[in-house]
DNA sequence: GTCTATATGCCGATAGAC
DNA sequence: GTCTATCGGCATATAGAC
């Protein structure tokens, strides 16, 4: 059984090595136009091998995209979890959108293979992944609910809308930040201020 | 003359045509996985066709970039124009961001080809459209100062910061907006409220 | 598990008739 | 201006040797 146990994990390795190589490429150059040779020979095999150990491309995009959200659902949820209890609206918050763009910026490779290439991929394959995101937006909501009754929110802001516009504008992060202009922490400082109390007045 | 010109509007109409086409794919599908067969099929011709009004797949995929952004930019200017002498931090700032959604969402074709397909395209058309984009910014950060001499911003805000989050999260608005479930203006209301006053406190 | 070889088909682009 | 026909190339996926 020692035989066997090394050759799965074996093959478990090389799995993992196509699917970083798709995910590097996916965010890199989008999807359609990453072929399954080029996808081999980062993963330093050939093309037909690719085919031991997933049945298309668009298995692979598809695992591509879950392992993305699944990083920052994790990330959030543990985050949320460590505060729920006692935390006031703003250090909820705040930690949270810390939680997101730290997950979201250290594995880009995957996060932003997510956000860039979901709207590429074909309708079926679509559709999978949305389950995925639909349970990552209502941890968000859980979140806010949360939040609101620790604090006192505008009353006049759809939820709905400032739920979407918090994430939008989070994952838009992926196609400007750069570590060596910044740091996550300002960035999510900086965020998290503007989300909770605007550009204007003094502070 | 009469029949050149005639020859002309009509060769004009088909481009038009071709370029309406090739913006609602690229939109839906992205890049690389329309075809020029299938543009032409959509602008109602043949493959080959395509070729007297165009010399290539990327010289269309340059103009229906630039097209998406500009239509943006000149809306933006032109509200700009309208209130940079009078207008207070607040007012500048919010028909600005007005201006932006509702343009970027009344021609969403051009303008989410613009923001969906930028990361996919070859290298050198992506540092083409580059200049148009740096422009659009630059106005960005005159209105932003113009506006900061007209009201109190926070001092711990980092501007370049703010206006990378300001333009990133409208345009994620079109990965999700649909006018059936709301109006432009109740976005633009909520939006400007937020990236101004936040979220907490009771207004 | 990985290889080579190959089936089958669509791609961008061009040539030349009309 | 638009058509048909076609070039050369690269795509996904499969078959079968090792």
């Amino acid at each position: 059984m020692v035989q066997a146990t090394n050759k799965n994990e074996r093959a478990e390795k090389t799995r993992q090595r196509i699917l970083d190589a798709a995910a590097r490429l996916f965010r890199e150059r989008g999807y359609a136009s990453v072929s399954l040779r080029v996808i081999a020979t980062a993963a330093e095999m050939k093309a037909g091998s690719v085919y031991y150990h997933f049945k298309s491309k668009e298995e692979i995009v598809l695992e591509v995209l879950n392992v993305g959200i699944e990083l920052v659902f994790s990330a959030v949820e543990s985050s949320y979890e460590k505060n729920r209890e006692h935390a006031d609206a703003e250090t909820l918050i705040s930690r949270a959108v810390f939680a997101h763009l730290e997950t979201l910026l250290k594995h880009t490779d995957y996060t932003s293979a997510n956000v860039r290439i979901y709207g590429q991929v074909p309708e079926n394959i679509r559709s999978d992944a949305l389950n995925v995101r639909r349970k990552y937006e209502g941890l968000w909501d859980d979140i806010l609910k949360t939040a609101s009754s620790r604090g006192t929110f505008k009353s006049d802001l759809d939820m709905r809308i400032f739920r979407l516009m918090l994430i939008g504008s989070l994952n838009a992060t992926l196609e400007w930040f750069d570590p060596v202009q910044g740091s996550i922490e300002e960035l999510a400082k900086n965020y998290s201020q503007i989300l909770l109390n605007g550009l204007l007045g003094d502070k």
